[in-house]
DNA sequence: TTGTAAGCGTTATCAT
DNA sequence: ATGATAACGCTTACAA
């Protein structure tokens, strides 16, 4: 590979002369920056980032960790990171924790060697302790995801979870549901509660009493959706959900084929609605009526967040910002048979 | 952040010491060993991977571009070459140029600077010549995945592209179509020629006729399939294609789109085979019948070869790897209507 | 305006 | 077995 010290040859000046034309171009001749750009275009220099962030304290990177890069609102959420990072000339690592937070903590390990100037993260069931534990997370600035751990300090780009979910359910209501069941995720994540209790306050608006068996827990993930909606839908006819929201997309594909497994129609035997646009949702049969978020936004937004942060040296206190959702009705909702 | 002569301090050795301890614990005695260790998880010391790297003239950093990671295919392979990378210790860069070849040059630049060890790259239309522009090309292993740029001397990772497209319009075949369309990719990437090809062997096989009317090119993108597909199924009745065959999932969506636009249906009206497996594909209605790749595979596979070129100084010469396709056979194909 | 020299954190070489 | 020293490639006081 070409150095400084190459270019400097070619150009006939010394390599501080060379790091000063690439990159204060005003504090060298005319004559001598034309010079030295020619011979470090002609060599192909490439000034090497290992030993500028060594001398500068400052790696230009930025740690992103989601927690299933395989689901299209986490894979939306990073190309919206990555975007808005390289319009700042910042590289990003991204890691993907599977919702493990084992994982999660190996990562952030492996992250703070290579020394980030900012982490992006949808935090699992254990983010508190991890960032507790880094040495580092104290002087680098760190945006949640999504979802929050309540790490005192940090900030947050999340969605109107409790809106979004009440809106839903209350759409299934105002269709003449009245038993209405829910998949969410584990209880620990943030987002779960929130739509949980979206889910609540809809019922109580209507004045539905709240039955617990009608809560069950998928776990954020396809194979725990197909369960949940299965042991809602096995419940003795009086009790059996009429319609079902789901917690996020993942589980929601779980739940269509549980209910199809089970030879029921959708929206006529049962109306579903759930979290997340996918292609799937919009390609399916009929098309899910779902509580649309705006991934790409989240992580666009939050990467600009934490790239005014590093901005401005004062360590500002961890602030919240919440986007709107949007209830798509499309066809997997509708009244409830009567009989 | 804690640096080596902390520990030491901590530790009342020098830093070389501390740096033995930690690397080759043979070299230096049990006991000082144990106390260095000790100091260094006390203090949470983490070892400065720029400093490391620009020290041993290693980044143990790998640099994977793909060509769209919002498409399920680029997200799994995404996926198996970041798990395979971290089995050996090495960290991943991912890019994605979005079949653009001017991000892909900027990001083979940015990436240069970062010296990794190796590229893996789902390769553009323009990759051969930026891979002849960048300096470090020559010294650094390079892995295609997916498509080839023909860069002499780069190592691939493909599938069995003609054979899986043969099988795919075989069955269509076999069903009775004789009319059958073809929504391809942009005739510079490989896997889009391999798999028109494959559509062609099998029409000559079967002793039809190759009407260039029947193929449309779809550019590798929803919208394209979508227009690609109106643009078949508004043949005239004598020409119409009463099977399609689809390069890529990307490009299906938007043919499922354009089928249901035109009224029809699948597969009573018009037969339905494409490349990729997906879950909409699976959710949907009638559920696809795919020609499915091992992404996984593919991405563990090639970042596997690529740390074993590394292991291995010399240079090997480039080898193809090409692994096999599954043809699933669903719903979206059946005989033609008898008129 | 340009050059010299020191230093970022680490490891390899050479002494001890 | 351990320590001193130099070097990786770059930037930045400071000197000229």
């Amino acid at each position: 590979m070409i150095k400084i010290a190459d270019v400097a040859r070619a150009a006939q000046v010394s390599p501080s002369t060379v790091s000063r034309a690439l990159t204060k171009p005003d504090l060298v001749a005319p004559e001598t920056r034309e010079r030295v750009l020619q011979a470090a275009r002609q060599l192909g220099y490439q000034p090497n980032k290992l030993a500028r962030g060594l001398r500068k304290q400052q790696s230009r990177l930025l740690g992103l960790i989601v927690s299933d890069i395989l689901a299209p609102f986490h894979a939306t959420l990073a190309k919206g990171v990555q975007d808005a990072a390289e319009k700042h000339g910042y590289m990003v690592f991204l890691f993907n924790s599977d919702e493990q937070p084992e994982k999660e903590a190996r990562y952030l390990q492996e992250l703070q060697s290579h020394w980030p100037e900012g982490l992006l993260i949808v935090p699992t069931a254990k983010t508190r302790q991890h960032l507790r534990n880094l040495r580092s997370a104290g002087s680098m600035p760190i945006i949640e995801l999504d979802r929050t751990s309540g790490t005192p300090g940090v900030h947050a780009v999340l969605v109107e979870n409790v809106l979004g979910a009440r809106e839903a359910v209350e759409h299934l209501i105002s269709l003449g549901h009245r038993r209405i069941g829910m998949v969410t995720g584990e209880p620990v994540i943030t987002t779960a509660q929130e739509r949980l209790e979206g889910y609540r306050q809809a019922l109580k608006a209507a004045g539905i009493a709240l039955d617990e068996r009608l809560v069950a827990n998928g776990y954020h993930k396809e194979e725990g959706g197909y369960a949940a909606t299965l042991q809602l839908l096995r419940l003795p006819a009086p009790e059996r959900p009429t319609a079902l929201f789901v917690g996020n997309s993942e589980m929601a594909a779980g739940a269509v084929q549980a209910i199809r497994d089970l030879g029921l129609r959708i929206p006529e035997d049962i109306s579903l609605v759930s979290f997340d646009d996918t292609r799937w949702a919009q390609l399916m049969e009929p098309a899910l009526t779902v509580v649309a978020q705006p991934a790409y936004e989240i992580g666009y937004l939050a990467c600009e967040t934490l790239v005014s942060l590093l901005r401005q040296k004062a360590p500002a206190e961890g602030r919240i910002l919440r986007l709107k959702t949007r209830l798509l009705i499309r066809h997997s909702t509708a009244r409830p048979r009567e009989d």
